[in-house]
DNA sequence: TTGTATGCGTTATCAA
DNA sequence: TTGATAACGCATACAA
């Protein structure tokens, strides 16, 4: 009678169910998992028993004794930003093709949250892949030991794997093609970055120089990460330089975000002012004309990641690898 | 000599740190959980070994020994598709503020994969929360026992918890919206969908006809939800029914798409045809005029749904709650 | 076909 | 401060 009130909160193991169907725990394990040396008669009756009780195997129990699952986490700073989604879509494919779960984690672009972020996860997955904005040895008291790939970062004390994306390659390929449209007072709108703030502006800056256009740092403009951000650059850097004629934006939400500003001002896009983003997402098909942009491949970025990451839980540190954009030459230049 | 070369490739466990530091494991166990009750210099000896031999705790060790970690399953059609990062957003959101984690997978709108995919992910989590094509019936065998939340489907048996999105209102809104502007010849563009595929059209048919609209059957064009799938939406309505002067889409992929259709086309929206979009993405902001369409908080589902494995985990059965749109008017209306 | 005994890696209890 | 011992829930030899 106290049988079935008693319960509380504990959890239903096997045992449970096997002291209710009146057979042994072996038993029940195979009848659940449904490898034959059973008889069906004795297996339907466990099973029904099972259900009855809500048993569900447990996870840690199962893992234990044959740790076969690999988990990983993926840490982005922001899942809404439309740069991540194709990037996640490529880890989660990726992951998946090695029957891998993936747990994605966001840091909300949060520096000191993504440390907490990262212990935590770290120690509820076999390994982590994504978006770092800590050097290596800030990063080490927080995933001492875990397998760690990082996108988008120089490499650093080289105990990681790493994927780079060519933003300086990129840079020069869109600077050099507004230089061959005849273009010669370009501004910049550079992000605030946690990682390798100065390369890209340093790129720009020096391929300029290179080709002696008249510019210097007052051309570069740091935007927040977002099509108001863009707005204001848009706004900043022409109330700055009356002569500017192009813009090279580091990616395509701020582009667009000038884009938009360029319209609402009654700037002709691209007569007046030509643009070039980076990254090459979809919404800069969505503006008319289209947006001429670095286009990035962001889900073979993931799926790189993973690669990296499956080298390392196979117990070789792979060589850092580089994922190049190339130039898209649409609407707006 | 053969201490270290041997390893092959087993697990280094709490046991082989402690015979190389020659304690007991116990004593690891404190130097790594770091809870007082041991000696500093034995603690920094201990850690010192451990990190030598790349320990790292196992995870099912621990939750075998405390269960607290909580891990769900999301599952979503894709996530490439901009309506999903929203929801994912808000799931991650709601799920770490409980200190839970996700992990997330995608169908890929393969329906025979959604099923396998929740067999092995309901292994490997404590519930499911997601998009689920699957009546409930064809969902049993491979999640029983797991608890569920389902988004956007109506209640079937109830025996999951369920949130649901008040689209009919939501059409009946757009509809009379137009039709309060003076619209009489409407097209729709639906979506193939695995839910509910009827309640959409019935609802816009239904209220058309509580109007004395002249519209029928073959105003309702079921398009494939994408971009291109909306352009071919537009062109065939716009084809069958020349008088056509506005429609309303069942999503703003759908409806975006439809209006780079008109444009390519020489139709001016909204003067020759007005458009209404479902779901408040914000591509709907970078067409020019902006879209006016049904906007949903997609963030806010995503805590809905967790709020609902909440209840569920916590042993009650929710009723399902819901969801309504609200119209945002906007330019191509 | 079924049951018994053992071990997986960890933490908790309690005695030393 | 430390160490032996006992769980935790499961699967797998091996014996019955």
């Amino acid at each position: 009678m106290a049988e079935k009130t008693a319960g509380a909160d504990k959890r239903v193991t096997l045992r449970d169910v096997a002291r209710a169907a009146g057979v042994s725990h072996q038993t029940v394990s195979r009848a659940i998992n449904g490898k034959g040396e059973i008889d069906p008669e004795t297996q339907r009756r466990v099973l029904d028993v099972a259900r009855e009780l809500r048993y569900r195997p447990s996870r840690f129990g199962r893992g234990l004794v044959r740790p076969d699952v690999v988990t990983i986490g993926l840490v982005v700073p922001d899942v809404v930003n439309p740069f991540y989604p194709e990037f996640i879509a490529g880890v989660i494919e990726a992951a998946g093709a090695r029957d891998w779960q993936v747990v994605v984690a966001s840091t909300e672009g949060n520096r000191p949250r993504e440390l907490t972020l990262l212990r935590s996860l770290g120690q509820q997955v076999d390994a982590l892949v994504g978006y770092f904005s800590h050097t290596d040895a800030e990063l080490e008291p927080y995933v001492a030991g875990v397998p760690l790939a990082i996108v988008d970062r120089a490499p650093d004390t080289g105990i990681h794997a790493v994927v780079r994306i060519d933003s300086e390659a990129g840079i020069r390929a869109g600077l050099e093609h507004l230089i061959s449209r005849g273009h010669r007072h370009i501004g910049m709108i550079d992000c605030v970055s946690y990682c390798d703030p100065a390369v890209r502006s340093r790129t720009f800056l020096d391929v300029s120089r290179a080709h002696r256009l008249p510019i210097d740092d007052n051309w570069v403009f740091v935007a927040e990460e977002s099509m108001a951000g863009g707005g204001i650059a848009f706004e900043t850097l022409r109330t700055r330089h009356p002569a500017m004629t192009a813009m090279i934006a580091f990616n395509d939400l701020v582009a667009v975000g000038a884009f938009q500003a360029a319209r609402r001002l009654g700037v002709a896009i691209p007569a007046e002012c030509a643009i070039v983003g980076f990254d090459g997402l979809s919404i800069g098909e969505l503006i008319e004309p289209p947006l001429t942009t670095l286009h990035l491949d962001k889900r073979r970025l993931g799926e790189l990641a993973v690669a990296q990451l499956d080298q390392l839980l196979a117990g070789e540190l792979p060589p850092p690898v580089v994922l190049s954009p190339h130039l898209l030459v649409r609407g707006t230049t």
